[in-house]
DNA sequence: ACGGTTCTGGTAAGCGCTTTCCAAAGAAGG
DNA sequence: CCTTCTTTGGAAAGCGCTTACCAGAACCGT
């Protein structure tokens, strides 16, 4: 048993050929080899279980097939789908995508950043809201820039923080349209289950619905951006005993954590209280009551981001828009 | 603008010391730099915004920090459940995991292993259910041979087919225990919701819960192995006439997908009809009517995979067996 | 004062590839 | 038959690191 990998020298020398034969027999390049000794090699490879390394290659080549992926939380439907798409469009373009996942800490992310520097890929993908921490994103920004300087592309999608490419959700737009859409059947007093204070997609989509609320204000209860987090907002949204008809969830995980406590208290939904959520997960589509939300296109979304990097490198960094679209189920019935 | 990273050449440059000096102050090795000089790598490590290459590292060190990790299905909650735990286990050992995800066509496993392969990771995790395509077993083999051969690890969350470390869930078990209980719950008609026939999970579900049921053999209809797949699997169900008080379908996806047709066609679950799952996706544990199904910890078997990939290598390969537990919930109330 | 340690910096040999440059051998042309 | 291309194989120089190995300096005990 080889203690170690068969290298391309030893391929050569099965094959009776020099090193520089077999590298240009292997992979095709542009370089013409005679068909005896073509096959000689590939024989050869083949008899040894060669597998070329990737690392020497790149590092001869000076580049690498390798895009890096930084989410939030894998686990997530939110981000996984993202992933997908990512990783969908990454395997058209014969790249590889390298996975983080922050698992919810933001300071990690830092740390991750690095590490998917130093891997060297021909690009790094940035998934997962900004917070308002301008320490962090001056952190943040010191590593991307020598990155971005030496010849790297940065993709983010989420908030335009960050002067890089970006793939920009409209959150604040697609809260407004929802909120618009849920008055206009009815509702009269509403509630926002809101993320943590200095997550900007919270903050974006809780402004959005103010914004597209046309009367009163609504009462905001703010808690973690996840199932549970929508669970004990909502417990404390009925504890308060505020007089409430409509609930929007900051996202869909944290509805549906609405909604088990509703169930929990008693509170029959939509019949006395309606509630919506944003972004749409597929996972979630056939719950019932099917879930009022703005639907995102999220493995689009992949795409896009990886469009972006692939694409031309520009002066200015380009923001690519993504609407997202109001889906108005039997969670929040006319009133 | 530098048109390329600063390496550690650079650094030891811009310090006035020489390369071994700088590769010795930038990462821990054993030896001892004196504290100035350290110190004035370091700056100038800044100064230039250094990152160390990774794949020269490996390269020269002959080892990387690198997992594959192979999925069927990266927007799969069941995948990406297992991805998060893969990747926390990982990020503690101070692990990078490559992703690459096959998008459900199982021709692409060989390719993307190959990939992974060429990556030279410490080892890969294969997860997903195996078929019972010999010849693709072959070729897996063959590729795995070598790669082990070589000091490669490869995990597998699957069922045990591949000669190399597993982690072993015990489908047939689970659907057996989960038949077991909803007979007992006063059902007495039932039917099967399976996925391809190829598909080892289906099978070993399929065949599991026939065999724990104490009498009458359920009817099977099979479709794709996803929410569509049960969506249209329960409507030839019920296009077929055949008298069936309880459906188990095959995972937790499908037996949404079959609530859905249910739901269309009138059919009211859990009165009319009882449906269970299998897998307790954490996303779905909120819907109504509550899904009964087979608890597998999801998670925990990622990070199993990781162990048992950084593990001791043993002679024979080690199996991981994973239980799963039936949770009864309101989607089979009892008869 | 001197050989023996210990400490620390530098030199250079790889790691496994790609690719440039050179050279040998035919093919083509006069 | 000689010159000029064209074709194709090989030698060797890197890619950016790590890590023996070596060498000088400082320190020790006797």
């Amino acid at each position: 048993m080889a203690a170690r990998a068969a290298t391309l020298t030893d391929v050569a020398k099965e094959a009776g050929v020099s090193l520089a034969t077999a590298s240009r027999a292997l992979n095709g390049s542009d370089r013409v080899v005679r068909a005896e000794l073509h096959e000689r090699v590939l024989a050869a490879a083949t008899r040894l279980g060669y597998s070329p390394n990737a690392q020497a290659q790149s590092m001869a080549r000076g580049s690498t097939d390798l895009v890096g992926l930084l989410v939030n939380d894998i686990s997530d439907p939110y981000f996984s789908t993202i992933a997908a798409g990512l990783a969908n469009a990454a395997e058209e373009q014969g790249l590889l995508v390298m996975l983080c996942s922050t698992a919810g800490r933001p300071e990690r992310e830092l740390e991750l950043l690095g590490a998917l520097r130093r891997q060297r890929g021909r690009a790094i993908v940035l998934a997962g809201s900004r917070t308002s921490d301008r320490s962090h994103l001056r952190e943040l920004t010191a590593q991307i820039e020598p990155f971005v300087a030496s010849g790297g592309r940065v993709v983010a999608i989420s908030e335009p923080k960050l002067q890089v490419d970006t793939v920009v959700v409209a959150n604040r737009k697609g809260a407004q349209d929802l909120a618009a859409e849920i008055a206009a059947l009815g509702y009269r007093k509403p509630a926002v289950l809101a993320g943590p204070e200095d997550l900007l997609v919270s903050k974006d989509r809780r402004d959005g619905f103010i914004a597209g609320w046309p009367s009163r204000e609504p009462v905001v209860v703010a808690d973690e951006f996840s199932r549970d987090g929508g669970f004990r907002a909502m417990h404390r949204l009925l504890d308060s005993g505020a007089e409430v008809d409509c609930v929007f969830a900051i996202n869909d995980l944290m509805a549906m954590g609405a909604m088990a406590a509703c169930r929990e208290r008693g509170v029959d939904v939509p019949r006395d209280l309606a509630v919506a959520g944003f972004d749409d997960i597929s996972t979630l589509r056939d719950v019932t009551p099917a879930l009022t939300t703005v639907r995102l296109p999220l493995t689009e979304m992949g795409h896009m981001a990886l469009d972006l990097v692939l694409g031309e490198r520009t002066v200015k960094p380009r923001r690519r828009k993504v609407q997202g679209e109001v889906i108005v189920r039997e969670s929040t019935p006319p009133r």
